[in-house]
DNA sequence: ACCCCTGTTCGGCG
DNA sequence: CCGCCGAACAGGGG
């Protein structure tokens, strides 16, 4: 499910454990969400430490421990965080469990496309760096958006908001509920959208990322009732403005839901 | 059995 | 070299 609101919801999960000690690290080894990252080093530095804090951009979150030491991890298609009982028994799915003592971390991922990281040092990891602005923050502006889609002009914007260094935190419903909102064609040429078009485009950008946040990022709450997600996967799905039946098509290499009456 | 999937990366190709 | 597109990754669910 993990697109920016619910990361947002599933960061947050491990809050239960700040001010803590890790007492011991669990992890399958050899597993694919540990590709690239020094797993002996993980589990040696981050033994004895505590969660110190978190935070999240885009998609990915970053888990600070006393020590120098930070945890990175993306969600990937299928990725999980939640607390447990202290003495959980990992299941074989829960890729990454710290134990504390009165409860247990853990990090599942079926299918495995999700990502965990590791860093010892003094400043924040390259890999948490980016210049990408949050969608949230001022320095996402009509400019910006406008930038962007000029760098991208021959690829549909469907595709284009999916991108992750111009829609951070941006998934494949987000993005549908984003055009549909703005009434845009999701086959649209970025470079052939009007200004007009890319305005909407900016403010529903913002007004559903807000919305999301407010909602499934907060209490995991459903978003409005009149969005198009409680529609877009309904076989017989219809607009929420006028009930016209959706149509559906692979666009951006993604299943896309949209109204062919009021998205042209 | 077969097809689908809220993500990202990589290789091919124009 | 740039940018777009489809495939691949892996497992579970309909």
């Amino acid at each position: 499910m993990p697109e920016l609101a619910e990361v947002e919801w599933y960061r947050k999960q491990w809050n239960a454990g700040i001010g803590n000690k890790i007492v011991d690290v669990r992890m399958h080894p050899r597993n694919r969400v540990f590709r690239g990252t020094n797993m002996r080093k993980l589990q040696e530095n981050l033994a004895g430490e505590k969660l110190r804090r978190s935070a999240a951009r885009g998609k990915r979150m970053l888990f600070e421990f006393s020590g120098d030491n930070w945890l990175g991890l993306h969600l990937g298609m299928t990725g999980k965080i939640h607390i447990a009982v202290a003495n959980f028994r990992p299941d074989k799915h829960d890729h990454l469990v710290l134990y504390q003592r009165e409860r247990a971390l853990v990090f599942t991922d079926s299918r495995q496309f999700g990502r965990v990281r590791f860093h010892y040092g003094r400043h924040q990891p390259g890999w948490w760096t980016s210049d990408v602005p949050e969608i949230i923050s001022p320095e996402f502006d009509q400019k910006f958006v406008d930038q962007f889609l000029d760098r991208h002009r021959k690829a549909p914007i469907k595709a284009v908001v999916l991108m992750q260094n111009g829609f951070s935190g941006i998934g494949n419903w987000m993005a549908d509920e984003i055009l549909w909102r703005a009434r845009i064609h999701p086959a649209t040429r970025a470079g052939e959208m009007t200004a007009r078009k890319r305005e909407k485009l900016f403010r529903e950008t913002k007004l559903v990322v807000r919305e999301s946040l407010r909602t499934l990022g907060k209490d995991y709450s459903d978003p409005p009732r009149t969005w198009l997600i409680h529609q877009k996967w309904k076989p017989d799905g219809i607009c929420p403005r006028h009930r016209t039946p959706l149509r559906r098509a692979t666009i951006g290499g993604r299943t896309t839901a949209w109204c062919p009456r009021c998205q042209r």
